[in-house]
DNA sequence: GTAGTACTAGACGGTTCCGTACCATACCAT
DNA sequence: ATGGTATGGTACGGAACCGTCTAGTACTAC
């Protein structure tokens, strides 16, 4: 009779769950288009389509869910780099790192992990642990799996890389900084095009290339 | 007798000019702390010693004053970058990019110009022209600045720099990005010594002039 | 069906804040 | 000295907001 109640049964969440997750992409959508001091929980509660007792009963306080917010949002774009660039295997390093580049501009310059960075970097000081988390995760975890991939190229290439983690860092430094630099800056309606990124990441992967004395390919 | 009234006639600014220049620092240090919205107009009068009325008589609105606050700290920070990099002559390359890339680096990293750039990351929504002027007055000039001066380089060399802007900007971001990329998202207690900011500036520097094929020396 | 839980809708106290108003006081040119 | 102006100190209206509370309603489990 009622789908709800027997989807909810059979596999579905529960109501609960369903509210708390409404909630969460409600404040998800408010906290990053107002900040944290801007957003309002009455706001949170209208976008979500939910009274304001029940936010209060899903999450402490504004903090609380604030916190949630960003973790959640940081771990949803966890499970880190490598495999972008170690799954086209062994090919010609030229080749796997250019494509490594463009799928990972394309990621981090996504809408929301863009906001989600001008919001940590915004909050730095009031969630100091926030920016922490997100720095780990994001640009830490990726120079260590850089690094480590890149030690294994110059191994096969006969290169000796003194810094791995270093080259991955100019690497990187190199494909996002432009864009990324651009776009903290100047909001998101100024925004790019995928031909424009795909741009960046190849000349970024060419001046690596030349820089750390691989023979392109 | 009145030693401040003789100054004041002498060459010193007026009062009401005093009294704007303390609410602005005021406002500075406020703003930088507290974000736009965390920010309270009472805080600020406070801090400067000052009548709100005063601050209310000087500046008609708390938009206006902050608008103040990072027109005049982006202005002072203005005058750009290329003496930094001519005043050296035309020693050899590495030379002149490493005591460029070192001073540079150490303006902007100063905690007062970190602070204003999570200001207007933070509030880039809110505010998008001061992020516009932000960026052109900063990045965008120092990527034209040094990219005639590489072009003017390259030229004595030899050396054809077919786009000396990208180029300038892969030099800033191989100097620049990674400590930056760390103060933004980890607050300004986690700060770097010269001696750890001169290690990326050299790394950058030497990364730059392999892969733009100048000679080092 | 029925008990128990989750939710809705709205009001409320307490606080904060912006921008203004009022009046007394300190400053400054003449 | 003195009149006019800038400022200090403070209170106030109006609004927003956080977190709580109260009653009534929908849902879920048994």
């Amino acid at each position: 009779m009622d789908s709800w109640a027997a989807a909810a049964n059979a596999e579905g969440p529960s109501r609960g769950a369903r509210k708390r997750a409404a909630i969460l992409e409600a404040a998800q959508q408010v906290f990053f288009a107002n900040g944290f001091v801007g957003a309002s929980m009455d706001q949170v509660a209208a976008t979500a389509a939910v009274s304001k007792q029940t936010v209060y009963k899903h999450f402490s306080d504004k903090e609380a869910l604030f916190r949630e917010v960003v973790t959640n949002v940081v771990r949803a774009r966890d499970g880190g780099i490598a495999p972008d660039f170690l799954s086209t295997g062994d090919g010609p390093i030229g080749e796997r790192l250019r494509s490594f580049a463009r799928h990972f501009l394309k990621g981090v310059m996504q809408p929301n992990v863009l906001k989600l960075r001008r919001l940590v970097i915004g909050e730095a000081g009031r969630f100091p642990e926030l920016g922490q988390s997100f720095y780990d995760l994001g640009p830490k975890r990726a120079a260590e799996q850089l690094g480590d991939a890149l030690r294994e190229a110059a191994a096969r290439y006969g290169l000796s890389l003194e810094d791995p983690e270093l080259a991955a860092e100019h690497l990187l430094s190199l494909i996002l900084s432009i864009p990324l630099n651009r776009a903290m800056l100047l909001g998101d309606e100024n925004s790019f095009t995928d031909a424009a990124l795909d741009r960046y990441a190849e000349a970024g992967v060419t001046a690596f290339l030349r820089a750390y004395g691989f023979s392109d390919g």
